[in-house]
DNA sequence: TGCTCATATTCAAATATAATAATGTTAGCA
DNA sequence: TGCTAACATTATTATATTTGAATATGAGCA
Protein backbone atom coordinates (compact mmCIF):
# COMPACT_ATOMS: atom_id res chain seq x y z
CA UNK A 1 0.00 0.00 0.00
CA UNK A 2 1.46 3.42 -0.93
CA UNK A 3 1.60 6.56 1.59
CA UNK A 4 -1.06 9.42 0.03
CA UNK A 5 0.77 11.53 2.38
CA UNK A 6 4.61 10.11 1.13
CA UNK A 7 3.57 10.55 -2.08
CA UNK A 8 2.43 14.68 -1.29
CA UNK A 9 5.42 14.95 0.41
CA UNK A 10 7.69 13.65 -2.64
CA UNK A 11 5.56 16.22 -4.98
CA UNK A 12 6.11 19.04 -2.45
CA UNK A 13 9.73 18.38 -2.66
CA UNK A 14 9.40 18.02 -6.32
CA UNK A 15 7.29 21.07 -7.00
CA UNK A 16 10.04 23.93 -7.79
CA UNK A 17 11.32 24.92 -11.32
CA UNK A 18 14.91 23.86 -9.97
CA UNK A 19 14.07 21.02 -8.95
CA UNK A 20 12.47 19.98 -11.62
CA UNK A 21 15.36 20.98 -13.90
CA UNK A 22 17.51 19.11 -12.39
CA UNK A 23 15.40 16.16 -12.17
CA UNK A 24 14.40 16.63 -15.93
CA UNK A 25 18.65 15.93 -16.56
CA UNK A 26 19.02 13.46 -14.51
CA UNK A 27 16.13 10.93 -16.52
CA UNK A 28 18.87 12.00 -19.35
CA UNK A 29 21.32 10.73 -17.27
CA UNK A 30 24.22 11.16 -14.79
CA UNK A 31 25.49 14.69 -14.23
CA UNK A 32 27.75 16.21 -11.20
CA UNK A 33 27.63 19.12 -9.29
CA UNK A 34 29.16 21.75 -11.71
CA UNK A 35 27.18 20.79 -14.44
CA UNK A 36 24.22 21.72 -12.70
CA UNK A 37 25.59 25.16 -11.67
CA UNK A 38 26.58 25.80 -15.57
CA UNK A 39 23.07 24.70 -17.05
CA UNK A 40 20.86 26.26 -14.57
CA UNK A 41 22.61 29.86 -13.29
CA UNK A 42 22.46 30.20 -9.76
CA UNK A 43 24.67 29.75 -7.44
CA UNK A 44 26.91 26.41 -6.23
CA UNK A 45 25.50 26.62 -2.63
CA UNK A 46 21.85 27.33 -3.75
CA UNK A 47 22.71 23.78 -6.72
CA UNK A 48 23.88 21.93 -3.52
CA UNK A 49 20.88 22.91 -1.16
CA UNK A 50 18.32 21.56 -3.97
CA UNK A 51 20.28 18.47 -4.51
CA UNK A 52 20.79 17.99 -0.70
CA UNK A 53 16.93 18.63 -0.46
CA UNK A 54 16.54 16.10 -2.90
CA UNK A 55 18.68 13.67 -1.42
CA UNK A 56 16.84 13.42 1.89
CA UNK A 57 13.82 12.40 0.37
CA UNK A 58 15.09 9.69 -1.13
CA UNK A 59 14.26 11.19 -4.83
CA UNK A 60 18.41 10.54 -5.48
CA UNK A 61 21.81 9.49 -4.63
CA UNK A 62 25.36 9.92 -6.02
CA UNK A 63 28.52 8.16 -6.94
CA UNK A 64 31.59 9.71 -5.84
CA UNK A 65 34.50 10.37 -8.08
CA UNK A 66 37.65 12.20 -6.54
CA UNK A 67 36.03 15.48 -6.20
CA UNK A 68 33.21 14.97 -8.36
CA UNK A 69 29.86 13.92 -6.84
CA UNK A 70 27.91 12.59 -9.66
CA UNK A 71 24.00 12.41 -9.16
CA UNK A 72 21.56 10.05 -9.73
CA UNK A 73 17.72 9.21 -9.85
CA UNK A 74 16.69 6.61 -7.26
CA UNK A 75 12.75 7.25 -6.64
CA UNK A 76 11.08 5.06 -9.08
CA UNK A 77 8.40 7.63 -9.02
CA UNK A 78 10.21 10.73 -10.67
CA UNK A 79 10.78 9.08 -14.47
CA UNK A 80 6.91 8.83 -14.86
CA UNK A 81 6.23 11.97 -12.86
CA UNK A 82 8.71 14.17 -15.19
CA UNK A 83 7.28 12.11 -18.21
CA UNK A 84 3.73 13.46 -17.15
CA UNK A 85 4.78 17.24 -16.61
CA UNK A 86 7.02 16.95 -20.17
CA UNK A 87 3.39 15.75 -21.82
CA UNK A 88 1.63 18.14 -23.81
CA UNK A 89 -2.18 18.73 -23.68
CA UNK A 90 -4.40 19.95 -26.40
CA UNK A 91 -7.52 20.89 -24.36
CA UNK A 92 -9.61 20.82 -21.40
CA UNK A 93 -11.43 17.80 -19.98
CA UNK A 94 -14.59 17.31 -21.58
CA UNK A 95 -17.39 18.68 -18.96
CA UNK A 96 -18.96 15.28 -17.18
CA UNK A 97 -21.44 13.62 -19.83
CA UNK A 98 -24.60 13.92 -17.42
CA UNK A 99 -24.16 17.91 -16.57
CA UNK A 100 -24.14 21.09 -18.58
CA UNK A 101 -20.63 22.52 -19.43
CA UNK A 102 -21.11 25.96 -18.71
CA UNK A 103 -21.48 27.37 -14.47
CA UNK A 104 -25.35 27.80 -15.63
CA UNK A 105 -28.24 24.86 -15.48
CA UNK A 106 -29.14 21.94 -13.77
CA UNK A 107 -27.50 19.02 -12.00
CA UNK A 108 -29.26 16.01 -13.60
CA UNK A 109 -27.10 13.38 -11.38
CA UNK A 110 -27.93 11.98 -8.13
CA UNK A 111 -25.95 13.56 -5.01
CA UNK A 112 -25.23 10.63 -2.93
CA UNK A 113 -24.86 11.39 0.60
CA UNK B 1 5.20 24.21 -26.86
CA UNK B 2 4.90 23.57 -23.18
CA UNK B 3 5.49 26.34 -20.38
CA UNK B 4 7.81 24.17 -17.54
CA UNK B 5 7.41 27.22 -14.83
CA UNK B 6 3.89 26.92 -15.66
CA UNK B 7 3.52 22.98 -15.32
CA UNK B 8 5.94 23.48 -11.63
CA UNK B 9 2.90 26.31 -10.72
CA UNK B 10 0.26 23.67 -11.46
CA UNK B 11 2.16 21.22 -9.21
CA UNK B 12 3.02 23.32 -6.12
CA UNK B 13 -0.70 23.84 -6.21
CA UNK B 14 -1.67 20.33 -6.24
CA UNK B 15 1.41 19.22 -3.84
CA UNK B 16 -1.05 19.32 -0.76
CA UNK B 17 -2.45 16.07 1.16
CA UNK B 18 -5.90 18.26 0.67
CA UNK B 19 -5.82 19.24 -2.37
CA UNK B 20 -4.41 16.06 -3.60
CA UNK B 21 -7.41 13.81 -2.09
CA UNK B 22 -9.97 15.91 -3.45
CA UNK B 23 -8.71 15.46 -7.44
CA UNK B 24 -8.66 11.71 -6.53
CA UNK B 25 -12.50 12.02 -5.39
CA UNK B 26 -13.02 14.18 -8.44
CA UNK B 27 -11.74 11.80 -11.09
CA UNK B 28 -13.98 9.17 -10.33
CA UNK B 29 -16.66 11.98 -11.16
CA UNK B 30 -18.04 15.33 -9.84
CA UNK B 31 -18.90 16.13 -6.16
CA UNK B 32 -20.37 19.29 -4.52
CA UNK B 33 -18.52 21.09 -1.54
CA UNK B 34 -20.67 19.60 1.34
CA UNK B 35 -19.17 15.94 -0.05
CA UNK B 36 -15.77 17.18 0.47
CA UNK B 37 -16.30 18.52 3.47
CA UNK B 38 -17.91 14.95 4.86
CA UNK B 39 -14.84 13.17 3.66
CA UNK B 40 -12.21 14.92 4.50
CA UNK B 41 -12.64 16.51 7.85
CA UNK B 42 -12.00 20.05 7.98
CA UNK B 43 -14.22 23.13 7.83
CA UNK B 44 -15.94 24.45 5.52
CA UNK B 45 -14.47 27.66 4.67
CA UNK B 46 -10.74 25.50 4.55
CA UNK B 47 -12.25 23.21 2.06
CA UNK B 48 -13.64 26.67 0.24
CA UNK B 49 -10.25 27.92 0.06
CA UNK B 50 -9.02 24.97 -1.62
CA UNK B 51 -10.86 24.33 -4.28
CA UNK B 52 -10.78 28.42 -4.75
CA UNK B 53 -6.99 27.59 -5.10
CA UNK B 54 -7.79 24.90 -7.85
CA UNK B 55 -10.55 27.30 -9.31
CA UNK B 56 -7.97 30.26 -9.44
CA UNK B 57 -5.21 28.29 -11.27
CA UNK B 58 -7.76 26.90 -13.75
CA UNK B 59 -7.50 22.59 -12.62
CA UNK B 60 -11.05 22.45 -11.57
CA UNK B 61 -14.68 24.26 -12.61
CA UNK B 62 -18.24 24.11 -11.20
CA UNK B 63 -21.87 24.25 -12.47
CA UNK B 64 -24.44 25.82 -10.15
CA UNK B 65 -27.63 23.43 -8.93
CA UNK B 66 -29.34 26.02 -6.75
CA UNK B 67 -27.65 26.56 -3.99
CA UNK B 68 -25.28 23.76 -5.01
CA UNK B 69 -21.77 24.07 -6.73
CA UNK B 70 -20.86 20.71 -8.35
CA UNK B 71 -17.26 20.96 -9.30
CA UNK B 72 -15.12 18.87 -11.74
CA UNK B 73 -11.51 18.41 -13.21
CA UNK B 74 -10.96 20.63 -15.88
CA UNK B 75 -6.87 20.45 -16.79
CA UNK B 76 -6.12 17.05 -19.14
CA UNK B 77 -2.77 16.70 -16.70
CA UNK B 78 -4.58 15.75 -13.76
CA UNK B 79 -5.53 12.14 -14.52
CA UNK B 80 -1.96 11.14 -15.71
CA UNK B 81 -0.75 12.81 -12.28
CA UNK B 82 -3.21 11.47 -10.14
CA UNK B 83 -2.26 8.04 -11.63
CA UNK B 84 1.46 8.43 -11.16
CA UNK B 85 0.30 9.56 -7.53
CA UNK B 86 -1.57 6.02 -7.21
CA UNK B 87 0.62 3.75 -9.15
CA UNK B 88 2.93 1.19 -6.61
CA UNK B 89 6.54 1.01 -7.00
CA UNK B 90 8.57 -1.96 -5.84
CA UNK B 91 12.32 -1.32 -5.85
CA UNK B 92 14.75 1.51 -6.82
CA UNK B 93 15.93 2.51 -9.80
CA UNK B 94 19.29 0.72 -11.01
CA UNK B 95 22.17 2.96 -10.40
CA UNK B 96 23.12 4.22 -14.00
CA UNK B 97 25.45 1.24 -15.47
CA UNK B 98 28.01 3.59 -17.36
CA UNK B 99 29.36 6.29 -19.55
CA UNK B 100 29.72 9.38 -18.24
CA UNK B 101 27.27 12.47 -19.12
CA UNK B 102 29.07 14.45 -17.60
CA UNK B 103 31.86 16.77 -18.78
CA UNK B 104 34.41 16.42 -16.05
CA UNK B 105 36.04 13.19 -14.65
CA UNK B 106 35.68 9.48 -15.20
CA UNK B 107 32.06 7.91 -14.49
CA UNK B 108 31.53 5.96 -12.31
CA UNK B 109 33.48 6.15 -9.25
CA UNK B 110 32.42 4.46 -5.85
CA UNK B 111 29.08 4.68 -4.88
CA UNK B 112 28.65 6.92 -1.76
CA UNK B 113 27.84 5.15 1.53
C1' DT C 1 -40.03 39.48 3.97
C1' DG C 2 -37.12 37.13 6.90
C1' DC C 3 -34.81 32.83 7.58
C1' DT C 4 -31.69 29.10 6.64
C1' DC C 5 -28.65 26.34 3.91
C1' DA C 6 -24.61 25.96 0.99
C1' DT C 7 -20.76 28.11 -0.07
C1' DA C 8 -17.30 32.02 -0.51
C1' DT C 9 -14.21 35.69 1.06
C1' DT C 10 -11.22 38.33 4.08
C1' DC C 11 -7.99 38.90 7.73
C1' DA C 12 -4.40 37.79 10.79
C1' DA C 13 -1.18 34.73 13.09
C1' DA C 14 1.70 30.77 12.82
C1' DT C 15 4.63 28.24 10.17
C1' DA C 16 7.29 26.85 6.14
C1' DT C 17 10.22 27.80 2.24
C1' DA C 18 13.89 30.22 -0.60
C1' DA C 19 17.88 32.80 -1.65
C1' DT C 20 22.03 34.95 -0.25
C1' DA C 21 26.22 35.30 2.23
C1' DA C 22 29.57 33.29 4.95
C1' DT C 23 32.02 29.38 6.26
C1' DG C 24 33.29 24.33 6.43
C1' DT C 25 35.07 19.91 4.40
C1' DT C 26 37.65 16.85 1.66
C1' DA C 27 40.45 15.11 -2.26
C1' DG C 28 44.18 15.71 -5.22
C1' DC C 29 48.33 17.82 -6.29
C1' DA C 30 52.70 20.90 -6.28
C1' DT D 1 52.67 20.49 3.96
C1' DG D 2 49.95 23.91 2.09
C1' DC D 3 46.97 25.24 -1.74
C1' DT D 4 42.97 24.85 -4.56
C1' DA D 5 38.92 22.79 -6.79
C1' DA D 6 34.51 20.74 -5.94
C1' DC D 7 31.05 20.49 -3.08
C1' DA D 8 28.35 20.94 1.51
C1' DT D 9 26.45 23.29 5.52
C1' DT D 10 24.73 26.99 8.45
C1' DA D 11 22.63 31.38 9.53
C1' DT D 12 19.95 35.10 8.32
C1' DT D 13 16.44 37.48 6.10
C1' DA D 14 12.62 37.85 2.95
C1' DT D 15 8.63 35.90 1.26
C1' DA D 16 4.94 32.55 0.76
C1' DT D 17 1.65 29.26 2.53
C1' DT D 18 -1.81 27.48 5.70
C1' DT D 19 -5.33 27.70 8.97
C1' DG D 20 -8.99 29.40 12.00
C1' DA D 21 -12.13 32.92 12.97
C1' DA D 22 -15.21 36.13 11.49
C1' DT D 23 -18.06 37.73 8.03
C1' DA D 24 -20.39 37.85 3.45
C1' DT D 25 -23.37 36.23 -0.44
C1' DG D 26 -27.09 34.36 -2.65
C1' DA D 27 -30.71 30.82 -3.58
C1' DG D 28 -34.82 28.75 -2.04
C1' DC D 29 -38.56 28.50 1.05
C1' DA D 30 -42.21 29.47 4.90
Amino acid sequence: MISIDGRVEVLKIIAHPVRVKILQELVKGVKCVSDFEEFLSISQPNVSQHLSLLRRYGIIDYFVDGRLRCYFLKDPLIPDLIGVINREYEKELPAPACCPVTKKGTYPGNRHR
